[in-house]
DNA sequence: TCGATGGCTTGTA
DNA sequence: CTACAAGCCATCG
C-alpha cells in the first residue's frame, strides 16, 4: 500500500505593524497567492482573526512579511499599483476558495480598475456587467477578500452618499479622503464617476 | 429547493 | 429633508 502525503493547503499567516495598526495577510501554501487580506486593527490578534475565522488550518510565519508590509501604503492612501496576480482570484466552489462564483469575480475585477482618487457607484458597475443587481454589487463587495488592493472602499451609492463598509462608513470616508476625494457631510463629490 | 436577506435604486408622499 | 414601498438579483440557510 502506497501513501501519498495529502496535499492540505495551510493558510500561511503573516503580519506587520504600523503606526500601531496591525495588517494581516494569509497566503495558501498551495498556489503561493493570496487568499485575504484582514482590515488594519489596532489588536493582532483581531486581524489575524479575520483570516483564521475563515481558514483554520493555518500557520502564522513571517515569511510574508514583505509582502504585508506593501499593502500598508494603501491605507494611508498612497497611490500604490499593486499586482492583482498576487491574488487568488480563481473561481472554485472549494470552500479553500476565496471567490467561489464568476459574478464575485467579475465585480471584483471591474471595481480594481476604478483610479486612485476617483469613485464608482454599485449602479455604474452593475451597469459595466451588464445587469441591474445593485445590491448584488454590494453583496460582493461586503465579502470582498481584498480590501484595500481591491478598492472597494471607492464604490459608494448612486446618489454619491458614501454607504456601507465592512470597517465602518467612517473609515470609508477617511480613506477617500486620503486618496484626494472631496467628501461633504456623507457625500462625495466628484464629477465624473467610474 | 425556496424564502429571507442585503455595503442598492427609484419613485412616491 | 425623512419614510416607505417596490423592484432588483446573487447568496445563504
Amino acid at each position: 500500500m502506497i501513501f501519498l502525503k495529502s496535499t492540505v493547503n495551510v493558510v500561511i499567516i503573516s503580519n506587520y505593524q504600523i503606526n500601531g495598526l496591525f495588517f494581516s495577510i494569509g497566503i495558501s501554501s498551495i498556489t503561493g497567492k493570496i487568499v485575504k487580506i484582514s482590515l488594519p486593527h489596532q489588536d493582532e490578534t483581531k486581524a489575524m482573526k479575520q483570516i483564521s475565522d475563515e481558514y483554520p488550518n493555518y500557520e502564522v510565519s513571517e515569511k510574508y512579511e514583505d509582502l504585508v508590509k506593501k499593502i500598508t501604503p494603501l491605507y494611508a492612501g498612497e497611490d500604490e499599483k499593486i499586482d492583482l496576480k498576487i491574488l487568488d482570484l480563481e473561481v472554485r466552489e472549494s470552500n479553500e476558495s476565496p471567490i467561489k462564483t464568476a459574478f464575485m469575480r467579475d465585480v471584483l475585477v471591474e471595481t480594481s480598475k476604478i483610479s486612485h482618487g476617483k469613485v464608482g457607484t454599485y449602479k455604474s458597475l452593475a451597469e459595466k456587467l451588464g445587469t441591474h443587481a445593485y445590491r448584488a454589487v454590494g453583496t460582493a463587495l461586503r465579502k470582498n477578500p481584498f480590501p484595500l488592493i481591491i478598492p472597494c472602499h471607492r464604490v459608494v451609492r448612486s446618489d454619491l452618499t458614501i454607504g456601507k463598509y465592512a470597517g465602518g462608513s467612517e473609515m470609508k470616508k477617511e480613506l477617500l479622503k486620503r486618496e484626494g476625494v472631496t467628501i461633504k457631510g456623507d457625500k462625495v463629490i466628484i464629477k465624473n464617476i467610474f
